[in-house]
DNA sequence: CAATAAAACGTAAACGTTTACCCTAAAGGT
DNA sequence: ACCTTTAGGGTAAACGTTTACGTTTTATTG
């Protein structure tokens, strides 16, 4: 058995009452006494049960973070700098992997209100109905970081997905592309979906060119579906001068698939990706991107919901500044 | 405040202890206060107090993960693994980031200690004695993964890094090249660094080839570093046909180095990874490497942790198999 | 039907803290 | 010298469970 702090109080001849005091430096006892109760926790190696304390005041100094794949370069930037000021806030961070598998979510967010943590960071999936109401009902803050929901009530930090494409698009329009295809992330995703086509749209048709269905295609975000994707594109749409991607991992499968197709690249065509990724600058070319700061947006994110936890205030809602890093995958048409 | 035991007790018209007994599903108790209790139950919303049952039984269902770098590619596959297991197992998994340093992971070490985990999981990190020291003292499981230890009695999980870099340097010389260079990780990593040098000189050396020191450069397993590696091997030993790097990124690195350099790959010059990242299969061409399944790796550490906070008993170790992924970075030689 | 065994259930202690409340003794004021 | 204040410190309840032990009720046996 590890000491407790009955132990110390025993050796230090004073009560466990006066031994938490110095342990929490509260007021209440002299210089002595503190030498002798400090003399004692060392003496022992004591260390104090964070259980037992949490317990008492209702606090865990915990907050979970849900990922639909933890394993993502996405998540983990992410999740990077959530721990990074989690911990030297003194909180604990525990993963969760849902796998974007409303069952599993279910499941964790059940465990999570039993371990009673003090908040909950929610990534990169809706906020349907469902978590809403099981969130709002274990009563801790939650914030959403790269997410959105249709409940107001709940802060989220992220880009605004919308403008960012619409200053990929017209980036690349002032580079003189005309024809630009877009691979879409999943259709029906309300924040990385929708927006970003959106953007598309508007940015083509600010610059009166008419949108063209056949040069839009889906993809799942994935590397593999970027370069389905590609190949689809120069089935349909060849033509194109550039394509716009909605993630780096699609960007990149492209940029796969098009080399694999004898395209040079951004001579014969170019790729622009989103997200910014590490991977972006490990490619060749290097990938022009629009860069989201994942670290920092999981900084701010536990930031806002150690905030919350501790003071209690609910917190406002944070768009991140997006911007547009330029490397070598598109070319200036002349 | 959330509904307690008491509450639900209250509402069935029956002792906490019974309803304790049929939350726990133990014997002592009829069908109908079964009823009665677990109708309470769902009417009130009642959900057990894991801080409560941690502080009594002494377990918390958690386990502390430490890695040098979260986000790394690496580090979250581990992740990946280890949070399927474990959750599985009904354990939630606290990652802790240790920057590789030292003040750091002691801190964490403590804070996981005061949270009172159950096991930890050591990744990636030489376990010295000071850490090792305390991870002692805490009295509870450890695992180490791609990581070793000169302190017996702590299992581990990892590749044969000799081995594995044996058979990759054996199979270039199955090809045809016979001058091969290697990128090295940092010098003094006693697992990803020493052990993968032996392999190579001993290879080089069963096939009768004598080692050239000024084929062997060192970097620091990051992209970056392997580029400034190739740089130097194309300097000091550009008669080099192949080179093997210690890591997936810096063969990449490599790999952007020589393109830049206008050589082809395969054709002028092979690349060789280690690891088989996501990665590996994003780049251009595809990277042939040795593939550590990191998944399974963290699935499995998890796992024998889990069984030894369970059962008591310790865990052996665990030497899993490699394999040599052929992509499309390495040329056979005629 | 009595005796006994077994099943069903309740009581209370325990886990390791924090904290409200109480007590004592010394210091300060008159 | 007496009263009041305050600093120092102790006692015990509370947090939400689990569980050993005891007690009551029911079922079983002869």
């Amino acid at each position: 058995m590890n000491p407790t702090i009955k132990d110390v109080a025993q050796k230090a001849n004073v009560s466990i009452a006066t031994v938490s005091r110095v342990l929490n430096n509260l007021t209440g006892y002299s210089d002595k006494t503190k030498q002798k109760v400090n003399q004692a926790i060392k003496e022992l190696g004591y260390q104090p049960n964070a259980i037992a304390r949490g317990l008492i005041n209702k606090r865990t100094q915990t907050i979970g973070v849900m990922f639909p794949n933890v394993s993502s370069a996405f998540s983990s930037d992410l999740l990077h700098g959530i721990d990074e000021f989690a911990h030297d806030s003194n909180y604990s961070v525990v993963v969760c992997n849902t796998d974007n598998d409303g069952k599993r979510t279910m499941k964790y967010l059940q465990l999570l209100r039993e371990k009673q943590v003090d908040g909950i960071i929610f990534s990169s999936e809706v906020l349907n109905k469902e978590y809403y109401e099981v969130l709002e009902s274990m009563k801790i803050p939650v914030v959403l970081v790269s997410s959105k929901t249709d409940f107001a009530k709940v802060p989220y930090v992220k880009v605004d997905d919308y403008q960012a494409v619409y200053d990929a698009i017209q980036y690349l329009i002032s580079k003189g592309h005309r024809k630009i295809a877009m691979i879409s992330g999943t259709k029906s995703d309300p924040i990385a979906g929708t927006p970003r086509v959106q953007g598309y749209r508007k940015a083509l048709e600010a610059s009166g060119i008419t949108f063209d269905s056949s040069r839009l295609v889906y993809g799942d975000f994935s590397f593999e579906s970027g370069g389905r994707a590609m190949e689809a594109i120069l089935r349909k749409a060849g033509e194109a001068t550039a394509v716009f991607a909605a993630s780096d991992e699609m960007a990149i499968g492209a940029l796969s698939a098009a080399l694999k197709h004898g395209l040079n690249v951004p001579e014969d065509i170019s790729i622009m990706g989103y997200d910014d990724l590490k991977l972006a600058q490990m490619v060749t070319p290097p990938l022009t991107t629009v860069r989201q700061p994942l670290y920092e947006m999981g900084k701010i994110a536990s930031e806002k919901l150690i905030r919350m936890i501790e003071t209690g205030d609910i917190a406002t809602n944070k768009i991140i500044a997006h911007s547009i890093v330029e490397r070598q995958t598109v070319r200036t048409l002349t």
